[in-house]
DNA sequence: CCGCATCCGTTACGATACTG
DNA sequence: CAGTATCGTAACGGATGCGG
C-alpha cells in the first residue's frame, strides 16, 4: 500500500526543504544503515548502537518509504524477515552523509574524543 | 559569557554525532543564513522566509555559540544591532549544505515544484 | 525600538507493554 | 519478528513582556 508523502515546505530554499524532509535525529541514521549494509530488517535497525525505539523506527520507515527514499523488500512472506533497501533517490544522499561525517570527525573530536574515523 | 556546550552523543558514529549537534529543523537554516550573508542580526534572522520564532532563534543562537560554530560581533554597543558570524568551524559546514542543496534540487522537485535552483 | 526571556498550548519524541 | 497502543516527557511555536 502506497501512502503519499505529506510534507509541508517552509520555503523555496533547497536547504530548508531538505531539512523539512530529513531534518530530524533519526532519518539520516536509518539512511546511513542502508548505505553501510545494503539491506536491513526491522530488528537489525533496532540493533544499531544508537538505540532507536520501535515506534520511532516504524514511523521513520513509513515516512522514508512514502518519500520514495527506501523500499521494502519482501523476502519470506508478508510480515516476517522483510527488509528495506535504498532507492536511487535515497542512495543519492551518500555525498551529504560523507560530508557530514568528514565535518564531524574533524570538528566534534574535541567534544567527543572517541568519535570514530571511518576510513 | 561562555557557556560550555552540553551535548549527549548517542554513539561513536560521526554521522549520528553530527546529527546529535545539528539534527533539527533550524540549526542548519541559521548556518545557511550566515553562509549567504556573512553577518546577520537577530531581526534579520527573523525576516528569513522560513519564519523562525523568537524563542527558538535565541535558543539556537545560544547553542551554536556554545558549540563554537558562530560568534557574536558587537557592532554598536552592547545589545543593539549586534550580529552573528560563522567561525571557521561553522564555515566548514558549507560542503554539507551544498550537497544537501544539490540533492534537494534534484530529488524534491517532484514534491515541491517551485523549489529554487541556486546557481 | 531591538534583542531577547517567559508563559503556555500544541506537537513530536521515547520507553515500554502489547498484538498479529 | 514486525510492528501498534499508550502515555509520560521534551521540543516547538505563538504571544507577550521587559530591559537596555
Amino acid at each position: 500500500m502506497e501512502r503519499s508523502a505529506s510534507v509541508t515546505f517552509r520555503s523555496a530554499c533547497p536547504i530548508a526543504s531538505g531539512l523539512d524532509v530529513l531534518g530530524d535525529k533519526w532519518s539520516l541514521v536509518v539512511i546511513r544503515d542502508l548505505i553501510v549494509h545494503e539491506q536491513r530488517t526491522y530488528s537489525e535497525f533496532l540493533s544499531a548502537p544508537e538505540g532507536i525505539s520501535t515506534n520511532i523506527l516504524a514511523l521513520r520507515l513509513q515516512q522514508l518509504t512514502d518519500l520514495g527514499l527506501i523500499t521494502r523488500v519482501n523476502l519470506n512472506g508478508p510480515h516476517r524477515n522483510n527488509a528495506y533497501r535504498l532507492t536511487d533517490k535515497g542512495a543519492a544522499l551518500r555525498p551529504v552523509l560523507e560530508e557530514l561525517a568528514k565535518w564531524s570527525q574533524v570538528h566534534l573530536r574535541a567534544l567527543h574524543p572517541n568519535i570514530l574515523s571511518l576510513d
